[in-house]
RNA sequence: GGGAGCGUGGCGGAAUUGGCAUACGCAGUGGACUUAAAAUCCACCGCCGCAAGGAUUGUGGGUUCGAGUCCCACCGCUCCUACCA
């Protein structure tokens, strides 16, 4: 026998693979199909352990999949656009291009020696023209459905990226999700995808993704936040303080406290404001505010509280239910991109507009009362308001009783009560209200004013306005050499955006803004099942007959940006025709991170382990078979050295295990005997060591099978080295005291266990060892007896009164009576003069006696 | 402020529906082999106790013949989200 040693095999298994084109995907086939997907690496550098888990898990799903008999569609690529090559172009003084791929180079190299199963030939890159020309083909299919829109809105702008960020891109307090810096607001015109149209849907479908995460979809439902309640109309009065005919409107969750509004409130960037108070001696006070609203947000932000700050503008709108006149204010704690940017401030009933009126002296008036609260006995038939003012030291937000509300007293109050009901059901019949859903969903800002990109087809004509560019000029085709390090941008490439206008031929300006890089992730798993078609993005047919991705695997930090995008685009395309299904992604496995002392490696910490170097030292099979051994994949995993060198003996005794179980002795480099065989054994510790072995891999078999669909690896793993340790002590035995049959079936069992762990180990015992012609990864999953998985004897614990007092070995088919009987008689001293109670037959678990 | 999740040996973790807590591995201890070391093999290895035995899954209660698992309260940690009206 040869010493095992990764560095020969590995290489050669892998050559040998390729060759056969082993891993290559059938469209034709008529087996079930399977899509296992991971969610495609950023060519940020090296592969790192992150990669290394996400990867393996589901490689561990492939290969499985396919001994299971499906066809198995296993795809990767890169999502390759983005500022990361461009910040480290400017810092090398190259290229976004050349640095993109030369890192995908890099990966691809790791990747392959990790033999993760992927069809290369399916290989997406999403900065290559091929893909991106069907990215701008879809942006024009979303325009034609009225779901791209430009228009000027307050965005987020990160000054050190130089471009507008999306909502979801804005994370912590108020910072890049990138840089970190902080975001500041501006008021710019910019490109949106209409996510909003799908919020309903995109919240409703949560429920049928029964394969998710509860974790992730209260993420993405938070996200949607959906909530119910009513638009009111106020009316604006005049600077005499006379009614107009304007009204303004405002969005509440909780009309049942209407009459306890006591002030109005703007924000900031209204455009109402600077009109009530130019020219006012309101002006001066009311611009500080503003000011100190834009000014102070980022500082402000990182606190947790916030000291909220306001002043009167000098106007008054009229209450609709009371006719009550109510002063305008403005104050920095309305946010202009939520509800209308106005709100009915009440604040007996809000922590916010309580705190508010404390502050500047505004009437705090109870209307909804608890029935404990010491208000109530003297307020609960109270119509006319007589309190003005709450002695409280909080606003009481729950539900309770309506009083000081004219008719509506006596009513429940609370959020989505009666009452609210009954006070809607009032303004909508003096057309002063209606019910409405708001969403906190944003529209998808997806504009960036960057390079390396997927460019906009949109072209600029001073005559047509803003004008899609025909299909047939597509694709619009990104300049590689841009030199962004000499501060080049696609502005300063007249032969990039000087263009004809396709609609009038007159000279037009091209849009030189690039798509956020999230656009290009939001289809790639719909181009892997089609992916060299150049006549659509994909054939609606091939992708319908993949999808949905059966497991998609990746991490919790994309659970609401990429997630919930794919989604909405999966719907959009549905709705253009070009799907037949709703939801992209049937089964999301979100893996936890790799840590190394408790803390996420990265480079800025210098705390990185790096794959190839562990790969140089104990080989990719060690490797994968650790990181999925080591923690369920759901959990963060904890890096340790000696588990992966744990890890690496254990496929050292497995590769020695099988050379002695094949009938060779296993004998080291210097030809020492390794095998050592226990000769005290006899013809009857073969008998017993036989049936053990049997019934363990019958069990090990069914135990390995419905972890791996549990995803359950780590246990998986472990019941391979119980089985191990089970053929450990067959092999003690004398080869002359085996059984041929039951030796090799071990042998083979094994081997095809861990097939999906350590392919390379597995084919060389496999192929080279055990004698087999095909690869062990052709080969079907092995099939067990349950029966035979069961001992004929069974040891049952025996408690009295909840304690354990003694153990019977009983067969394990003994009907119930026997059990008893047994047991009773275990524990008949134990018991004495006392009358047994109760018995409880746990068949092949335990009896339970009680006295 | 709102939401979600988690607490089991020295460590990573196991216990699938309520049924013998600590599987499997790491670390550790002792032994065999060796001139020696490494590797390998064998054995031990949660806590208190010399032992018999006892207590034990963050803490306290509850349901049950039986609770790591279910229920209530509390303590601690993690993640997400946040002036969302």
């Amino acid at each position: 026998m040869y010493q095992y040693d990764p560095h020969e095999i590995e290489p050669k298994w892998q050559a040998i693979w390729a060759e056969a084109n082993l891993d290559a995907v059938d469209d034709k086939s008529d087996k079930p199909r399977y899509y296992a997907l991971e969610m495609f690496p950023y060519p940020s550098g090296d592969v790192h352990m992150g990669h290394v888990r996400n990867y393996s898990i589901g490689d561990v799903i492939s290969r499985y999949k396919r001994m299971q008999g499906f066809e198995v569609l296993h795809p990767i690529g890169w999502d390759a656009f983005g500022l990361p090559a461009e910040n480290a172009a400017i810092k090398q003084g190259s290229t976004p291009a050349t640095w993109t791929y030369a890192n995908i180079e890099k990966q691809r190299a790791s990747l392959k020696r990790m033999a993760f199963s992927y069809d290369w030939s399916r290989k997406v890159i999403t900065s290559d023209v091929d893909y991106y020309h069907w990215g701008q083909w879809i942006f024009l299919k979303l325009w034609e459905m009225g779901l791209v829109e430009r228009r000027s809105s307050p965005v987020n702008w990160c000054p050190d990226c130089m471009t507008v960020l999306a909502n979801e891109q804005v994370v912590g307090d108020g910072v890049c999700w990138r840089c970190k810096s902080i975001v500041q607001r501006k008021e710019l015109e910019q490109w949106f995808l209409k996510i909003t149209k799908y919020a309903q849907e995109l919240l409703d479908d949560l429920d049928q993704l029964s394969g998710w995460p509860d974790r992730v979809k209260q993420m993405q439902a938070n996200w949607v936040g959906r909530s119910t309640g009513a638009e009111v109309d106020f009316t604006l009065c005049d600077a005499d303080g006379e009614p107009t005919a304007e009204q303004i409107t405002v969005f509440t969750t909780r009309p049942d406290t209407l009459f306890g509004c006591s002030f109005f409130l703007l924000a900031p960037e209204h455009p109402l404001v600077r009109e009530f108070v130019s020219d006012t001696a309101y002006e001066a006070e009311v611009a500080r505010v503003v000011e100190l609203a834009a000014s102070a947000t980022a500082v402000e932000r990182s606190k947790g509280e916030r000291e909220k700050n306001g002043a009167f503008t000098g106007r008054y709108v009229i209450n609709p239910i009371n006719s009550e006149k109510v002063p305008i204010w403005v104050s920095d704690y309305v946010m202009m991109d939520y509800g209308t940017g106005a709100v009915m401030a009440v604040p007996s009933g809000d922590q916010r507009d309580f705190e508010f009126a404390r502050k500047y002296g505004l009437a705090i008036p109870p209307v909804i009362l608890a029935t404990d609260d010491p208000l109530y006995e003297q307020l609960k038939d109270q119509r006319e308001r007589i309190v003005g003012d709450v002695p409280w030291l909080a606003a009481y937000a729950g539900d309770g009783v309506m009083v000081q509300s004219g008719s509506f007293t006596g009513q429940p109050g609370g959020k989505d009560s009666a009452g609210a009901q009954a006070v809607i059901e009032q303004l909508e019949a003096a057309g002063k209200g209606r019910p409405t859903v708001n969403f906190r969903l944003r529209d998808w800002l997806i504009s960036r004013q960057r390079y390396w990109g997927n460019p906009i087809p949109a072209i600029y004509c001073d005559a047509c306005g803003i004008v899609p560019v025909p299909e047939a000029d597509l694709p619009v085709v990104l300049p590689m050499d841009v030199d962004v390090s000499k501060g080049e941008s696609l502005a300063d490439r007249p032969e990039f955006y000087e263009v004809k206008c396709p609609q009038c031929g007159a000279a037009a300006h091209r849009e030189t803004d690039t798509m956020d890089t999230f656009t290009c992730s939001s289809w790639y798993y719909l181009r892997y099942t089609d992916p060299h078609n150049d006549k659509l993005p994909f054939e609606r047919a091939t992708a319908d007959n993949w999808m949905p991705v059966d497991q998609y695997i990746g991490g919790i930090e994309h659970a609401i940006l990429h997630l919930l995008y794919s989604r909405f685009f999966t719907k959009a395309l549905r709705d253009a025709g070009l799907l037949g299904f709703s939801e992209p992604f049937k089964n999301l496995l979100t893996q936890g991170m790799v840590k190394l002392n408790g803390e996420t490696m990265s480079k800025s910490k210098g705390n990185v382990v790096a794959p190839e170097d562990m790969i140089a030292r104990y080989g990719a099979d060690a490797l994968r078979a650790y990181i999925l051994f080591m923690a369920p994949p759901d959990k963060d995993l904890e890096w340790s050295q000696e588990g992966l060198e744990g890890m690496y003996r254990f496929v050292n005794r497995i590769w020695r295990s099988v050379f002695d179980l094949s009938g060779e002795a296993v004998v080291d480099e210097e030809g020492n005997l390794l095998s050592v065989y226990d000769k005290s054994l006899g013809p009857d510790d073969a008998t017993s060591r036989g049936a053990e072995l049997n019934r363990e891999l019958h069990r090990v078999i069914g135990k390995v099978s419905s972890d791996i669909e549990r995803f359950n690896f780590n246990t998986a793993i472990s019941a391979i080295m119980e089985l191990a340790n089970t053929v450990q002590s067959y092999i003690k035995l004398p080869h002359g005291l085996r059984d041929d049959e039951l030796s090799t079936r071990a042998a083979r069992t094994l081997v095809l266990l861990l097939a999906p762990f350590t392919p390379h180990v597995s084919d060389e015992l496999w192929q080279r060892v055990l004698g087999e012609q095909d690869s062990v990864h052709l080969q079907p999953w092995p099939s067990y007896d349950p029966a035979q998985a069961i001992a004929s004897t069974v040891e049952l614990a025996v408690q009295l009164n909840g304690k354990i007092k003694a153990r019977i070995t009983v067969a394990s088919d003994a009907d119930e009576e026997e059990v008893r009987r047994e047991a009773l008689f275990a524990v008949a001293e134990a018991i004495g003069e006392r009358d047994v109670r109760k018995v409880v037959v746990v068949p092949g678990k335990l009896v339970s006696v009680v006295v």
